[in-house]
DNA sequence: GTCTATATGGGGATAGAC
DNA sequence: GTCTATCCCCATATAGAC
C-alpha cells in the first residue's frame, strides 16, 4: 500500500523541484523545523498550493525517502558491476554509497535521518524500502564470504550494521573544502575493512 | 558563557528526575515532537513549572546535554584506566562508549542526536563541549599511533571520526533482546580495527 | 494548478496566586 | 516550588475562487 500519495499525480510538472527543495531544506533544518510556507517560498509557491501535490506534509517526507532509496541503490548497483574483483566491487560499493549520500542528493540523507519524524504507518513503509536497499549490502557481503575473501568466521550482518554506521555517520561532519575528497574517506574506510590499523610489526 | 541556565538553579529537589524524564522523552519522540506537557506529565507537574527549573525548552536540552558529555567522557576515561596494555585499552574505551550511550543514559544519545534542534548559540556550546570529548579520544589514538601500536600511515583524525560513527550509529539499530550483546558487538568493532576482515589465506 | 482566505489546534511561554 | 489561567504565535490543513 503506498502511504499517503495523491492519486494520478497529475501530468508531472516540476514535481522533482518542490521534492528537491524540501529535500535541502529537510536537510539543512530538519523536518520539524522546516514549515509549508519556506518550503513554498522556495518554490515560488504559496503553501496552500503544496496539498494539490502531497495530501500531507509527512506524506511529501514519504515520496522524498523513496526517491532517496531508489536512488542509492540503483548507484550501489552500478559500482557493483563495475568490477569482477570482489574486493575492487566493495570500495566501489562504499565509495558510491558515500557519493549518494553527501553529493548527488539530499533525499538520502533525509532518509537516513528524519525517520523519527514517520508515524507509524509510513515508518513502516520507509522501514521496508531500506531494508531492501540493506539486503542489496547483505547480499554483497554474503557472496564475499561465500567467496573465501572475507574471513568465515566474521558476522555477515554485524559486518552490515557497522559498515554502514561507518558511512552513514561520515554524513554528520563531512566537509566538502576539508582535507579529505570523499573517495579518499570511502577509500580509507574500505582499508580498516581490509586490514584494521595495528601494526603487525610491533 | 552558560547558554540558558536559571541563575541559582535552586537547592537541588528532583532536577535529575526532570532531566532523565525529558531526555527518555527526547530520546523516544525526538525534541521537537516531545511537548512541555508530556515532560511535565512525566513529572506529575504542569507545564508552567517547568520554567522554574529552565528558562527555555532549548536550555533544558542544552543541561541535559552536558550531562550527557560529562557522562560518557567519565565512562571512558575510567575504562582507560583500567589496562596497561593499549590495545585491551581500546577495547575497553570502545565498550565504554557504547555502554554510555546506550545503556547508562538518554542524555548521550539526545546529545549525538538531537543537536540540530539548537540554535546557533546553544548549539556552538554544544559543539565544543563534544569536540572536548572527541579530543579524548584523539590523544587515546594518538597515543597508539605514537606507540607504534596503530601503524604511522594512519591518519588518527580520520580513524577517531570513522570509529565513533561505527559506534554511534549502533545507537539506530540496537536491541537489547537482540542476538548479539553490546560487548560483543563492541569487540567486533574492535576486531575490525586491528585486523581487518579479508581471508589472507585466499 | 495556483491563489485567497481562513479554520483549527497546539505549542512555548508569562504573570501572579498560593 | 508548583499551580492557575491565559496570551500569542505559527503550523498544518481546508474550501472554494480563478
Amino acid at each position: 500500500m503506498v502511504y499517503g500519495q495523491v492519486p494520478p499525480a497529475g501530468k508531472g510538472g516540476n514535481q522533482g523541484n518542490l521534492l528537491s527543495n524540501a529535500a535541502r531544506l529537510f536537510r539543512e533544518k530538519g523536518f520539524e523545523r522546516t514549515s509549508l510556507k519556506e518550503i513554498a517560498e522556495a518554490c515560488n509557491m504559496l503553501p496552500g498550493s503544496l496539498y494539490y501535490r502531497y495530501s500531507t506534509k509527512e506524506a511529501l517526507l514519504v515520496e522524498l525517502m523513496r526517491r532517496g532509496v531508489d536512488l542509492v541503490t540503483a548507484e550501489v548497483e552500478i559500482a557493483y558491476a563495475c568490477s569482477a574483483d570482489p574486493v575492487e566491487k566493495l570500495r566501489l560499493c562504499i565509495n558510491a554509497h558515500l557519493r549518494a549520500l553527501l553529493v548527488d542528493s539530499d533525499a538520502v540523507y533525509v532518509l537516513l535521518f528524519e525517520w523519527r519524524a514517520l508515524g507509524p504507518e509510513a515508518r513502516e513503509e520507509v522501514i521496508d524500502l531500506r531494508d531492501q536497499y540493506e539486503s542489496l549490502w547483505a547480499s554483497i557481503i554474503e557472496t564475499m564470504i561465500a567467496q573465501g575473501v572475507v574471513r568465515k568466521n566474521v558476522d555477515g550482518r554485524l559486518l552490515r550494521l557497522i559498515g554502514l554506521g561507518a558511512l552513514n555517520w561520515v554524513a554528520t561532519w563531512f566537509d566538502p573544502k576539508g582535507a579529505h575528497s570523499l573517495d579518499a574517506i570511502g577509500d580509507f574506510i574500505w582499508q580498516i575493512a581490509i586490514e584494521g590499523v595495528i601494526n603487525k610489526d610491533a
